[in-house]
DNA sequence: CTGAAAGCGCTTACAG
DNA sequence: CTGAAAGCGCTTACAG
């Protein structure tokens, strides 16, 4: 009980409806901007919901409408500097748009395991937005029932899919592609490669696709790409095997972050960077530029991709809004000192 | 409308009782795990619940029953590793205790800002967690009503609040102290600091406390510590200052991605790390084991934060839940490369 | 332009 | 141990 005598209960619109002298149907109208509201009768009742505090009741709001304002983003993490952006990025245009945005992390891409995840997210209504870059998230974005909005965060597909396909993506193949064709044009003979784990078991992942590519284009020979993970370890183990090599002066790395493992190996197996060994990452991450030396990279516009995958979303659970092109921004090379022209021959 | 002639909304707890021949109530008790249920009723409700594929519509049960499963977590960041590697914490606790996770960024610490992103994670219902690390943060643990569940992910506290405050830490303060006693200790005549943003106007900060009582008890000279940033470029622009003085020798840095920074300005400056100069973080990000030099900082355990902010929630919300103890997990020294002695005087 | 009724899918007492 | 009633705070037709 406050001092008023009323419980601290938070205001319906019954409480409303009566320190307006009005229906309740009315306050409902208000609230819902219906264009049939007298002006007068609209400012009074706005009058007694500034005046006592009211807020919709989301979770009445959801029941009786049948549409929940809300997105949960299934990811298989949410520290990596990638899907962290993305993240970042769909609960900034979520917010904008007065979306509640939920989080799931899928921690394995046992059938079960994800299952259940995508029942949970499912469970809370609203709609989906599943980052698909690994065997979880794929997983989890074949799982989602057919009924249920979703907006898959893709590589880039193999084909392209045909426009009803909800899927964004950056063009991580082209960026692998020309990533290569930089170091190429560099001087070196051909290009190895430490990939981040792929998404799927049977095709071949983009940004592999495009570094391949490239070789093919220019003739160079094709090495086996070396399996890395998403963090610095598994660039580290990678970058001690390229570093007994001595062919070996150009490395592309999947990400920033193993990138930096292959750095670091290669300096302590004796090798320069770029003076022997040329190193180039996918990302751009923040800390890329303050590396030594810092890290030649393509930027990949995350935070952009996460936007408009909630507008794609946005715009499937609600006809009024926009439906945002995609691909949405193009890679771009960022030139820094981790690559250079080979070493001269003897 | 599916070939068995019902359409395709999902069961309810009506369906699941006409398909086991009870009342909708005795559905209710066996979802609720009820104990006055017979035992060959139970049975017949779990088969009808199994066969129609019933999931509890976790809206009507929130508005009927009042309490939602659900945590809100208010950040001002998802990127940096310290808050996402929070928020992978409550995550994952969360999910154990089959609770919904939302997230709210707050963008400012503008005072209608922080009022509007608190009441957006009122409005989903359940809990909240605050990271009170900046002023945002802090701003919106000060402006959440008292009758909201919350828990702080907040700075040692100056002074050890009373039991019942729920707030959860690690002891940055501690880790700050012995971080720079063991800089004094490898020969150092003082150490300087270069600070995370401070979460208040008013107070030092735990971090800087620490550093700063070290000096003290050494008896070693004060310096003015420098402003950094969360990212690298606070930490360049720092380190350049820094590289200006020769009688630097050791630098405290307030998170890692600030020391990456300060290595690439005194490496820039001409000045060798850990020869000329040491360099400590905080934090111990992943990729802070793979710089050269290698950084040599403090590792901070943020999912332990996390899942002990989320039990103690949990323990707010439901009676039945263990509250954890507080602070978490004692942060430990990490020796590497970065920091040595200082070298010969002349 | 505004109001009375029914209902969203559950839970919570209250009966029996 | 099980069932019938009322209600959570809204929205959605249906009247007027």
């Amino acid at each position: 009980m406050n001092v008023t005598g009323h419980t601290s209960r938070p205001a319906s619109i019954r409480d409303v409806a009566t320190a307006a002298g009005v229906s309740y149907q009315t306050v409902s109208r208000v609230i819902n901007n219906h264009p049939s509201v007298k002006h007068t009768t609209r400012e009074r009742v706005q009058a007694a919901i500034d005046e006592l505090g009211f807020r919709r009741n989301v979770t009445a709001h959801a029941l009786a409408s049948g549409r929940t304002r809300a997105v949960t983003v299934l990811t298989a993490n949410t520290t990596h500097y990638g899907y962290a952006s993305i993240l970042q990025g769909i609960e900034e245009a979520a917010r904008a748009a007065s979306y509640a945005v939920g989080i799931g992390v899928l921690e394995s891409a046992d059938e079960a395991a994800v299952a259940a995840e995508v029942q949970r997210a499912a469970d809370a209504g609203g709609g989906l937005v599943v980052i698909a870059y690994d065997p979880a998230g794929v997983a989890a974005l074949g799982a989602v029932p057919a009924a249920l909005p979703v907006v898959g965060v893709v590589e880039t597909p193999a084909t392209p899919p045909g426009g009803d396909r909800p899927w964004v993506w950056t063009d991580d193949r082209q960026a692998a592609y020309e990533a290569t064709r930089h170091l190429l044009s560099l001087g070196h003979e051909t290009v190895h490669y430490v990939a981040i784990p792929s998404s799927t078991r049977r095709t071949s992942a983009a940004r592999t696709t495009g570094w391949r590519q490239a070789l093919q284009e220019a003739g160079a020979p094709e090495p086996r790409p070396l399996q890395g993970s998403w963090g610095p370890a598994g660039g580290h183990a990678a970058g001690l095997e390229l570093a007994k090599d001595p062919a070996v002066t150009a490395v592309l790395c999947g990400n920033d972050d193993l990138a930096l493992g292959v750095l670091r190996a290669l300096h302590e197996s004796g090798r320069s960077v770029p003076g022997e060994v040329s190193v180039t990452g996918f990302d751009d991450a923040p800390h890329s530029a303050y590396l030594t030396p810092s890290l030649t990279t393509v930027r990949l516009d995350f935070t952009g991709l996460g936007r408009a995958a909630f507008a794609l979303l946005h715009g499937v659970l609600e006809a009024s809004a926009q439906i945002a092109p995609h691909p949405v921004s193009v890679p771009e090379l960022v030139v820094r000192e981790s690559a250079g022209p080979p070493p001269a021959k003897p």
